[in-house]
DNA sequence: TTTCTTCCAATTGTCGACAACTTCGTGAAA
DNA sequence: TTTCACGAAGTTGTCGACAATTGGAAGAAA
């Protein structure tokens, strides 16, 4: 995730802090966002508040009803399940132009980030998925994509909801090893250079993903 | 007080306008918006007007640079040409979905649409994509999808930037009685419940019109 | 002339106050 | 009791003024 950089206005510092309440579950879903209890609460105007609040119904993480205030969107199983349906397709496309756009470089800095998670999972016994670095990789082949468009709706806007999708899941569910297996061969075939084989593998990936969140929530609610 | 009527606020009325302009281009590409100026013109204040440029970079009709301005956003080659690769994936899967999803009802709704455009081709020569019955074909299998992240994606966020590329592009250009040939095969793979059919045309038709706009484009320039 | 510095006007960022609207509790009428 | 109207409190919508920052013009140094 690249860092805000120190020169932000108001808006884009509440936006900030903002998502990441809502993601890591701080303000509950549903939750009525009171703008000038916020605003106060970030020592700021409502001015910029409201630009914030703005932003992130772009972002789709709250939901505006004119002259009735702001809410926490709600992450129902339906929800949940379009969006890694969306992720799926988008991603699969991501990984069949990336075989193609990467550099070799590029591929070989990918597998590099693989040894440094096949590490860190030794050491921390497990712990992968939920470190922002399983984000990392995808995000890096999304921009292997060069498309743009792809880029920022999967990198921006897909990736706070997405986070939010996996905070709201029991922390420990999401399967390392088989995912790190399954990162490194997509790897792999992007290094052959096999966008198709790539696509197909990513596909498999997510949808393994979403499975692993499904059932665990489904264990989890009533 | 039966009719809960347009209460739009201000930063609504203004988004929308200017959505309007600049689809159209009425405002220039890449073309500085200045706020007081914009706001003066609305007759209204700055508060509303920064919310709705807000709203707008959402929707990637504009850029924003912090301290520096806001700008209409500029559809070079290479953006229009993300903008159809992303498109065409998402509107098949769309189609795909919608095959399992649609009601007979809507289907049949679906060629109806058709037997008017078809209609209206004939009456007004040749006149059909311009006119935004087209659009209207195809966000009706978006939301035969009932995925509402797609939904939202292409119906709202997507729909203005399309519009756009369009508008932008030569009147006449895009291909009358071929589209609406393809729309019928879609529609008879849709009446088939046959998804991968349909997503497989409805992925042909949009290269099509990539072709079209892309080819009349280089004519145009230089 | 070219380049660098300085300063000023224009523009963006922010705030506090006020207006408009919603919501909800209170109480009167049926 | 039920229903409806009314009003008060709280929240959202809007505006105008002021502070902070930027971009470029004017002028000095080479």
């Amino acid at each position: 995730m690249p860092h805000p950089l120190k020169q932000a206005n108001l808006a884009d510092v509440a936006s900030h802090r903002l998502a990441h309440s809502i993601v890591t579950g701080e303000l509950a879903q549903g939750q009525k966002l009171n703008e000038a209890e916020l605003a106060e609460r970030f020592g700021m105007g409502r001015g910029p508040l409201r630009e914030a609040l703005r932003h992130l119904e772009g972002l789709r993480l709250v939901k505006r009803i004119p002259n009735a205030g702001t809410r926490v969107v709600v992450l129902d199983r339906k929800t949940r399940s379009d969006i890694y349906a969306v992720r799926e397709v988008l991603e699969g496309m991501a990984c069949r132009i990336a075989a193609i756009q990467m550099t070799d470089e590029e591929i070989n800095q990918l597998s590099q980030l693989l040894d440094r998670h096949e590490k860190q999972i030794a050491e921390l016994g497990g712990i992968y998925s939920q470190s922002e670095g399983d984000l990392d990789f995808h995000y890096r082949i999304v921009l292997g994509s060069r498309n743009e468009m792809l880029i920022d709706m999967l990198g921006v806007e897909q990736y706070q909801l997405l986070r939010m999708c996996r905070y709201h899941t029991s922390r420990d569910a999401l399967r390392t090893y088989p995912a790190l297996k399954q990162h490194r061969q997509i790897v792999e075939a992007l290094a052959q250079r096999d966008g198709e084989l790539a696509e197909m593998l990513m596909r498999r990936h997510i949808q393994g993903a979403w499975r692993s969140i499904s059932e665990a929530v489904n264990q989890e609610e009533t």
